[in-house]
DNA sequence: ATCCCGAGGG
DNA sequence: CCCTCTGGAT
């Protein structure tokens, strides 16, 4: 894929998904501590689990403070139905324990003190600093970001690594963080892992994928 | 059965 | 490199 393609996949997914007032977020985070939290709770997980338990949670522990002070055991029944609840609740309490401890209550701003915080990754990382702060330092490659870009044609491997290079090479810096939302976005509601559906599609024509199922006669 | 915005530890 | 942690939706 040449990146005036890839412009106009870019072009067209915004519009079908709009981002008010810069806010890529598919969950419904507002602030860098329930980002960093809510993003640490979402490895390997849906969003919807996550979303079931978000107001609980944040009525109990509305701040890093409030997080800091709670013992892992009394968190772990409000995340119970997320899955790895016991490795997250040591994770969040540590990340707040952190924050409150080492940065001053404030949610870091580069990549290398979040992979500090427990539960942080460069995934997790990488999120937390394109939707809490715009700070765009690479392309977090999820299981959505990756079946989008080997099936639109952005890359032709399935490593995660390699798969990042590629979409950074294709990509302008401004609109990674874009990329990352889109890809997700319309992974989720569209381009599907079983079923994805075609004829909702706004970017078929351009896809590497869709066009391969035609030849061969489906 | 398979998948979901992985990270930590051996 | 491998393994473990974990539950809900489809």
């Amino acid at each position: 894929m040449n990146r005036t393609t890839a412009c106009e996949v870019h072009r067209r997914l915004l519009e079908e998904y709009p981002i008010v007032d810069g806010q890529r977020h598919f969950l419904e985070f507002y602030n860098p501590y329930e980002t960093l939290i809510l993003t640490i709770l979402s490895a390997q997980t849906t969003d919807r689990a996550v979303n079931a338990v978000r107001d609980a949670l944040f009525a109990r522990y509305p701040t890093p403070e409030a997080l800091a002070r709670a013992e892992p055991e009394e968190v772990e029944p409000l995340i119970r139905t997320i899955g790895f609840h016991r490795t997250k609740a040591r994770h969040i309490v540590g990340a707040a324990r952190k924050v409150v401890d080492e940065f001053g209550g404030e949610v870091p701003r580069t990549m290398e003190e979040l992979l500090q915080l427990p539960g942080v990754g460069r995934k997790t990382a990488n999120i937390v600093l394109s939707q809490a702060f715009d700070i765009n330092v690479g392309i977090a490659v999820d299981t959505h970001v990756a079946r989008l870009s080997k099936r639109l044609g952005f890359t032709g491997s399935k490593n995660p690594d390699i798969i990042e290079r590629d979409l950074v090479a294709l990509f302008p810096e401004e609109v990674w963080g874009d990329i990352n939302y889109l890809l997700i976005r319309h992974g989720r509601a569209v381009c599907t892992a079983q079923n994805p559906k075609h004829d909702r599609c706004v970017v078929a024509d351009l896809c590497r994928y869709y066009r391969e199922l035609r030849d061969e006669g489906k």
